[in-house]
DNA sequence: TATCGTACTGAAAGCGCTTTCGATGCGCTG
DNA sequence: CAGCGCATCGAAAGCGCTTTCAGTACGATA
């Protein structure tokens, strides 16, 4: 089997020209150069000619710069870190970067290995979108990872966790619930539950805290029974549902930590005949669409995930060797899901 | 600035071994290599000291094979897109594949742009879960490119559209939307509307006509004023809504060629006040997980989206030369969404 | 003990590109 | 017309790795 793949110095041969010059053309290499007489039209209908594209691997090596950034989420298939994905992605675009994904599906053991897979790659930037675990056992490898990553000349973005490497975006999730949970308040609530999902993440802890810091600024605890921890599945919202159902000293509204668990938490009040929110109020967290499209629709905190998205791509190709910050607030929609208690 | 990379060099002079040598180990190269005495443990120690991660470039150069797959969806963030990038980062999991995942926004420019991007990075394959262009003007350009990538050596592998490029995976929407139309004229419906989507995708084109071929099994046809083309939001639904509303001669059945559409034709109905499926019934197609949580639950056909995804990284592994055809049927599922039309 | 075969080792040649470096041509000025 | 500076050019040196190719050590065989 003869070679197959076109080369520049195909390109260069056919064109007549030093492999030197028609890397120059292609790359529009220094801001002045031009080429002599027709140089650079040969080169490039050499390449058009032969349907020429760079070995990106190659670039990579000889340049020691790349066009890619890596992007660790959860699961793209969840709706929050789906926007949050295409909203990364779509940034990379202005700028011609490739992204690369990885879904470590909540297990830090996955996000660890993929970690180091990514570092193998080389790429401009991380951005950590999942991790945030709570545990340093958890968090601990996967930081020492990113150290290296970095140490290397690498950037690293997260939205959750960070633990002093790179830069780190924070997206109200503890304001929100506290602003949340002061909006329940207002309506005349005094007996929460909360379904808490996944205890080890960073951003569960943060919703939690808030909400009950919340509670607290009007005196409000929240009853260890009504803790319900759980994953992040419409199931396990409904699971809570039953839970509530047959509590003795019944909650009067419900928070999910994920929209999802609280649609879940929705439905499954309704299957057993409890109205919502006429006995049970239900509020969520995030604003992904489903939010607006059950019915009730959802009260919940919104996330600017376009804009979190946007700006951590532009956090991951910032130079500055300097740590930065960015913060984001996420905004209480009250919808049909949460009305006062029953008198 | 010192370098502050570590190559397999420092790893082998640490280790007190030469190059080759080193790589042997770490790549567990030939099957019976084991190394000499501790030879082996030493660089194993050494690249552990250093955090030596292999320069997956360099690799990829020398060894004319990379790790990653590329995947090009329409967007992410839409559920169907999400679900089926979710399984395809799963499969690639299990063989130890990076997925590079580009969205084209459902802009053939921007298809054939990320395309040539994907080729340059000479990924072992190409999943095409978007493209699938009716206009030849649009898939052509996109075609030729892949076809490059092929002779190259690449896999493509496509899920719509592929036109002899390739390997081809049929999700059954053309038949699962004439099973879908025979079902609802099972139910007593005779005269239907079709909320079309952008008719320039081969997805919305093969669902169109798989459905009105089931219609006309029947005998049925659906007149010009009740194809109402649009994008695949979930105002677009609601838009059509509004027209069927005012419609002369309003149709008993809906059918949405996306569920997001078909969700949104529900809704717009409802807010104006006419009963689903009570005056009309709707149905969506793809079935995602926001068709079983809307109120009245979806009417859908149902696409097994994780083994699609699973079984496109299979086909994106295979050598075989002779491109093969794979495919899944839909399952019809009805909801509450349909019911007989009212007498 | 001499000989062979086997399993290993290290030197070196690339993989396809970028980029430095010295060389070359060119239009100027004096 | 000599001499200068500037833009451009091609040769060649890597980038970090894999892999071939000789060569070496060692155990087994005669």
């Amino acid at each position: 089997m003869k070679r197959t793949t076109v080369r520049l110095q195909d390109v260069a041969e056919l064109a007549g020209v030093s492999l030197a010059s028609a890397s120059r053309v292609l790359n529009a290499n220094s801001p002045t150069y031009r080429g002599r007489g027709d140089l650079r039209e040969r080169v490039l209908a050499a390449a058009a000619e032969l349907g020429y594209e760079p070995n990106l691997h190659a670039r990579a090596l000889a340049s020691a710069t790349s066009n890619t950034i890596g992007l660790v989420v959860h699961d793209v298939s969840d709706a929050y870190f789906g926007l949050l994905s295409s909203s990364v992605v779509r940034a990379a675009d202005k700028h011609d970067l490739l992204v690369t994904m990885v879904c470590t599906y909540r297990d830090p053991a996955s996000e660890l290995k993929y970690v180091k897979l990514l570092r193998a790659q080389r790429p401009r930037a991380i951005i950590m979108a999942a991790s945030g675990y709570t545990q340093k056992a958890q968090y601990g490898p996967i930081m020492d990872e990113l150290s290296k990553f970095e140490a290397a000349g690498g950037v690293v973005v997260s939205l959750a966790g960070g633990r002093g490497v790179g830069h780190r975006m924070v997206v109200g999730n503890k304001e929100g619930a506290r602003s949340l949970a002061h909006a329940l308040v207002e309506l005349g609530h005094r007996t929460f539950a909360i379904a808490v999902g996944p205890t080890a993440l960073v951003t569960v802890r943060d919703r939690v805290d808030g909400f009950r810091q919340g509670l607290a600024d009007h005196g409000i605890e929240v009853a260890k029974d009504n803790l319900y921890p759980g994953d992040t599945s419409r199931e396990a919202g409904m699971r809570v549902a039953e839970a509530i159902k047959s509590s003795p000293d019944r909650p009067t509204c419900v928070f999910g930590v994920f929209d999802v668990v609280a649609a879940g938490v929705v439905a499954g009040l309704q299957r057993l005949g409890v109205d919502v929110p006429g006995e049970v109020s239900v509020a969520g967290f995030a604003d992904v669409p489903l939010a607006a499209q059950i019915t009730p629709a959802l009260t919940t905190v919104s996330i600017p995930l376009d804009l979190v998205g946007q700006q951590a791509v532009d956090l991951a190709l910032t130079e500055s060797a300097v740590p930065r910050t960015v913060s984001y607030q996420g905004n209480v929609i009250m919808r049909q899901s949460t009305a006062p208690p029953p008198a």
